[in-house]
DNA sequence: AAAACACTAAACCAATCGGTTGACAATCAC
DNA sequence: GTGATTGTCAACCGATTGGTTTAGTGTTTT
């Protein structure tokens, strides 16, 4: 069952190949284009709309919107002398998948934490108790 | 419990202000490091191990590690004169985070093409019957 | 003490990045 | 047609990137 996932997830690696990963990453690394992908996520935009916020010339935005074209990330259709462009969510799913392969570190970390502070409740609890009533079960101690 | 868990992760996306995750995925946007950080998926790795499959120099290599180190991908402990690695899946799971933002957007997407497909599929199976006995039911066509 | 080893630091290089400006192309509105 | 609007393109700029090489630091080995 985990192995498939894995594999799935292995062969996404190695089919995707690791140029296009490269090209995603890479769009997303820029806070502007994130701020832009989140923008699209309230509906079509043109791209004088997606420049607007900020603080660039039209030229400068524009390709910012061409680099995430270029990822995938935006599609843009052409109507008039507008071109209206919309999220195309395929590779940020394969970011998400790609991240998804190494999810079981993190939850193995967070265990462990959780682990740790079990035992030092324990610790504390039973260090407690033999305040309260000293030298009464001096087994599980050190 | 659980609370506590997404409130820690919660606040490292807020609390990691946007330059980090520029860094993170800057980090993430190169092929070589994406290896060095699945190799470190197997265990902890010396700067030489990890360098070792690559045709660079040392030093390249040496510098991809600094950065999976300043993203806080990867930690390092000197004993000696080696530095070993392992993997920090922290920055990872953050941005996993964020991606998952998304999520809802790719999944409406394929759940639109699974009801197209199976209006396809509803669509030729009608066909099929009409073709079988023609004439039969006039009422759902165009 | 000397030599080998593991690695970083610094200087350098070509390529790319994110931004600018100015010129241009296409469309809409009058 | 004229003129505004929407947007790209091309050239340029400084900063950064990914790589090199050479030198240097500290550790282990002998």
């Amino acid at each position: 069952m985990t192995i498939t996932l894995n594999k799935r997830t292995f062969n996404h690696m190695v089919e995707l190949c690791a140029h296009q990963i490269d090209i995603v990453f890479h769009a997303l690394s820029d806070a502007t284009r994130r701020q832009m992908l989140s923008e699209l996520t309230l509906g079509e935009r043109t791209v004088g709309q997606l420049a607007e916020p900020y603080d660039m010339s039209l030229a400068a935005a524009s390709k910012h919107i061409k680099v995430l074209e270029g990822a995938g990330l935006v599609r843009r259709e052409i109507q008039g002398r507008t071109h209206l462009c919309r999220l195309e969510p395929g590779p940020l799913a394969t970011a998400h998948q790609w991240l998804g392969f190494y999810e079981r570190f993190w939850t193995d970390r967070l265990d462990a934490l959780e682990r740790l502070l079990k035992e030092d409740d324990a610790r504390k609890a039973a260090e407690a108790r033999t305040q309260a009533k000293p030298a009464s079960k001096p087994g599980n101690e050190a």
